[in-house]
DNA sequence: CCGAGGATTATCT
DNA sequence: GATAATCCTCGGA
């Protein structure tokens, strides 16, 4: 692929939930150190969208691992959770406002020998249809965290794909919240998917 | 197919 | 010290 179906910067410093839809049906790509290209459809994100949001890790305002929620829309944030699993965010709206898109489920394209082998074990629907699943796939770890993702320098960006028709998209609350969160932060319909695609992560009930 | 429970540690209070 | 934007295994239907 050429640099012209690099998404630009000005894809991202928009509404973080606009980004999050709009990059249904993009191109997650990672090129590995040994040149190996590794890529899937995107076809499951959610929204993290501003201070407010009681959902978000920008809730409570800058901290040493948020920190590049604020910063350069298009740059990755990734974080470490459940003392196992790496998540992939972009960041999305204007610097200055916390924005991120977290990634939940790609269709492999790319590289599916290499994904099949880092996933050993699991049946090809297993292997990236959850945001731990993909990191895992794909080989994202803090490594990446604040790359750019509008330049192909770092060995991970996003391509323009086919636009989803909008009735093939569906939309519901946020997966794996705590109990915590408040309503109406909790319920709110900012995770985005390709409807019937089968690397779609499991929602929760 | 589905639900319950454990794993495992960086981060924040 | 508690929690977490999760995953995996195991048991049962």
């Amino acid at each position: 692929m050429t640099d012209l179906a690099l998404l630009p910067q000005s894809f991202y410093n928009r509404e973080t939930e606009l980004v999050a839809r709009e990059l249904l049906g993009a191109v997650l790509v990672r090129r590995l150190a040994d040149g190996t290209r590794l890529s899937g459809r995107i076809v499951e994100t959610e929204a993290y969208s501003k201070h407010e949001d009681q959902a978000s890790h920008a809730r409570n305002g800058v901290t040493p691992r948020n920190k590049p929620m604020w910063g350069e829309p298009g740059h990755a944030y990734v974080y470490f959770t459940y003392g196992n699993h790496w998540m992939l965010n972009v960041v999305a709206d204007v610097v200055g406002v916390p924005g991120a898109v977290l990634f939940r489920g790609l269709e492999p394209l790319e590289g599916i020998e290499v994904i099949e082998r880092r996933r050993a074990g699991r049946k090809p629907r297993d292997w990236t249809n959850g945001p731990a699943r993909l990191t895992a796939a794909l080989d994202i770890t803090n490594q990446q965290n604040t790359v750019n993702m509008t330049a192909t320098t770092a060995g991970l960006w996003i391509e323009a794909g086919t636009p989803i028709n909008p009735a093939d998209i569906a939309t519901g609350p946020r997966v794996g919240l705590g109990e915590s969160v408040p309503e109406p932060w909790f319920s709110l319909e900012r995770r985005y998917w390709i409807r019937d695609n089968k690397y779609v992560s499991k929602a929760r009930k």
